[in-house]
DNA sequence: CGCAGAATTGATACATCTCAAGCTGGGTGG
DNA sequence: CCACCCAGCTTGAGATGTATCAATTCTGCG
């Protein structure tokens, strides 16, 4: 459990690569300080659940690096993801008791962790931390809205290229290859988990990707890097408005 | 447009029926009047858009009475709705410019809206509101995610009778009929709205009524007026746990 | 009355699911 | 080093649920 080792996990707030976009990007040194006395770190590996729905939960924090993802799961077994959980995204709601969905890590995830109580306390006394929390919360929700029209409105093809585009996008933003024609990435989940994100069977999802490939929409180098020639193309593709969806 | 008669809009906060729910509701009695001084009430008929995509806008406000719906269009027409405005809802979003979706008053509205940039500077000012503001966000993400499930993963049965037990569900938590096995309600969309919310075609939404009426599972009076004989068997319909989502 | 919007119902088309069979690439053990 | 294995992925053929197109019926209202 402990296998990654102290000099990989940032212990200094200064250094943390997400120190300008969590919850704590508001804040000043002081606050940072008072911070820092309560953190931790939790590591997981690849496939571990990170929080079950419905257990309680005593601890809220922020993704440091890796991915993991949000679902909900019905009785008999058909699972949704609502959520994608990318390093600076915060995880837990404070104020509630026991988590609503499952959080699950897709790759090795490095966490900043509070326990809940000193956490709400530090919340309440600092405005910084609430108003970014609030500001965070609001861009969840729009990414939540622009993701209901995917799931209630598009066809497979517009799902899929909808779901590459927005991983482009937040690839993009975060290497600075912001306005270049070609973009290339890797996918950062398997074909089922992007069936679960889009509301999709795997065989569907593997069924447009081929798809998309044969066309020259996109390029495939082995089943994870993908290399989009072009990217208006893709956003043409996944029916959005060619200027870029304003909120992603 | 002033066709509301003052006597109907109400003036006073004390008096305001969703005084406890909206985003003032844990102000106290000073920060109350600061509101109300910047307040102003807004009226809307049936079917007028309150709110344009893209549009700026230089208001927020709360929904007082009647019914508004949020909807996203692509450019071909298709349209999802992604959130439904009951009474005590809060429109609009601090910080930002423009308006992200469509706001559409479903039935005749009456709106309490604050010139935005006042709001905001009240909102720094006073930590009940932004507090409670974040509280009803974090709500309606929880909504959101929840809506993502039918929209993603269930079927178009499953789909109205999760859309009927969830306005049942609102509906008794106003009314206080809250255990009952049957519940009464009237629908506050027509067969198309309900459509646009659940991601089916109107056809599909009045062929899964009339089948679910044909099973006993609801009973109508008229098109709108929904008499539910079982809760309980209406939420196994919905393909929810049957003790009722925790989140909604 | 008779019109218009809303809703229902029917027949058919089509997209996606389901079930099933094979493929691929990386790791393991003989 | 090779054979094997296995999870992840691809591809195919047929079943199915929902959309589409079209024709009525209902309901409220001028």
């Amino acid at each position: 459990m402990l296998r990654n080792s102290a000099a990989e996990i940032p212990h200094d707030c200064g250094e943390c690569p997400i120190r300008h976009r969590a919850v704590c990007s508001r804040c000043e040194a002081d606050e940072l300080e008072r911070l820092d006395q309560i953190k931790y770190y939790r590591s997981f590996q690849a496939g571990q659940t990170v929080i079950w729905a419905g257990d309680r939960t005593d601890f809220v924090g922020s993704v440091v690096t890796g991915i993991a993802t949000l679902t909900q799961t019905m009785e008999d077994g058909r699972t949704q993801m609502v959520g994608l959980l990318l390093p600076s995204d915060f995880v837990g709601r404070p104020g509630r008791a026991s988590a609503a969905y499952d959080v699950v890590a897709t790759s090795d995830l490095v966490m900043c962790c509070f326990r809940k109580k000193p956490f709400e306390d530090m919340m309440a006394a600092t405005p910084s931390i609430a108003q970014r929390l609030l500001e965070m919360t609001l861009d969840e929700l729009d990414a939540a809205r622009e993701w209901m029209l995917v799931l209630g409105r598009k066809t497979a093809r517009e799902k899929i290229a909808s779901l590459l585009s927005i991983i482009g996008r937040r690839n993009a933003s975060m290497n600075g290859q912001e306005n270049t024609r070609e973009r290339v990435f890797d996918l950062p989940l398997t074909r089922e988990a992007m069936a679960d994100y889009l509301g999709l069977t795997l065989e569907t999802v593997s069924r447009q990707i081929s798809a998309l490939k044969r066309d020259g929409v996109i390029v495939l180098e082995g089943k994870r890097h993908v290399i989009v020639p072009d990217f208006d193309r893709l956003l043409i593709e996944a029916g959005d408005d060619c200027d870029g969806g304003l909120l992603t």
